[in-house]
DNA sequence: TAGATTGTTAATCGATTAACAATC
DNA sequence: TAGATTGTTAATCGATTAACAATC
């Protein structure tokens, strides 16, 4: 296997290309170039060819690479051939939205429980799955094989609910809390900080304004 | 002003110091240098002074900086020093969330209105905001100056939603729907990919397991 | 075979880090 | 003044782009 580091970089395009390669699959297209992926994308055909073969050769000289193929290869690099136990904690809207969207779109992270530490919604259901106290998260992580697990409680509680998700045995953690969570390096770690993106919006809005003129 | 375009990559750091700042005030420090930060937040001292120093001199040398001033300064630079009227549009779980955040936390991006396409949401209300049909958003982003649009639809419908906006002159929109929008070059656009950034920490989930063994 | 397009090396560009003079 | 730390220039590093030989 590729045991190199893969840049971050390259690790935030590659979701975007498997995006525009189901497109065109939806679309019937068999086979694409990376000029033709370069100008959909918007990614130079050099990047686009630099990037793949970080990776494999998926392609073919003089002809391109074959749409199905190369949707499937990308898949199988950004580890979406399996499933994932998935557990969220913190049923609010956010939490909500999260377990609706994976189950809707049944996109291969099974949402396998709910957590939370307000009594009102312990027990409650959400799409067939209950809410359990958050106290027994380790124990449930952990006799489960969770593999994921998605944080959408408040900053004050999030670092406590890592590291109860790191004790019980996580791979990955999704983090909403607007902090930046501590663990071990053999855990991954994605934060998904929101006010940091409305924030970094406003400031493209001032220097837009201040480009065209207010 | 500093007319001159600042890298993406100074832009994502921002709201990073503002928050780590914003942590130190409600700890009373009062000055700190760049290493302090740097020990704190991760960068380098070198990497702080040169993303400060883009904007202006904010230190003092042989002192370091003043955290309440750094504070209000970055505030201003990212443009947090006014408010932001705000829509919303497509009012499930992901539109409430942000609703009620926005709400909750009173940051300056005031949601003015909320808008939906399903005839059986239209005319509820959300912490005092009133749905409305989005047949009506370009008049409504018009006449009420809207500054922002939220988009929280899904896929199909987010360009339409987005040119209305558009059309209506709003400056930015922040996007939550997983396509990458077309928007004239004046208008801010943000977006947050969420099924992409999962499919990072797919990719991450299985880089570890291969450098840990799995 | 000729044309097209990949895979890959080399060149360029931009961002990060190091170094240090300026100065509080 | 001496010590500390900034502001800023120079050096390094890494990522992107260009070029082209390989090859289908």
């Amino acid at each position: 296997m590729h045991h190199h580091k893969v840049s971050n970089a390259i690790i935030r395009r590659l979701p975007r290309y498997r995006r525009y390669l189901g497109y065109l699959q939806t679309k019937g297209i068999k086979k694409i170039s990376s000029s033709e992926l370069s100008e959909l994308i918007g990614y130079t055909a050099s990047q686009i060819r630099q990037d793949l073969n970080t990776f494999g050769e998926f392609g073919q000289q003089g002809y391109g690479y074959e749409v199905d193929n190369l949707y499937k290869e990308i898949n199988r690099i950004l580890g979406l051939d399996r499933e994932y136990k998935t557990v969220v904690i913190g049923v609010g809207n956010l939490g909500q939205a999260i377990t609706n969207y994976t189950y809707y779109y049944k996109i291969g992270f099974n949402i396998m429980g709910l957590f939370d530490a307000n009594p009102d919604i312990i027990g409650k259901k959400f799409n067939d799955v209950e809410v359990m106290d958050v106290a027994n998260l380790e124990e449930y992580v952990r006799n489960e094989n969770i593999d994921i697990g998605v944080i959408c409680v408040n900053r004050e509680s999030a670092q406590s609910v890592a590291d109860s998700l790191v004790a019980g045995g996580v791979k990955g953690i999704w983090n909403f809390a607007p902090i930046d969570l501590e663990v071990p390096d053999k855990v991954a770690l994605e934060s998904v900080h929101l006010s940091d993106s409305l924030h970094a919006l406003s400031f493209m809005i001032k220097s837009k304004a201040e480009e065209y003129g207010e």
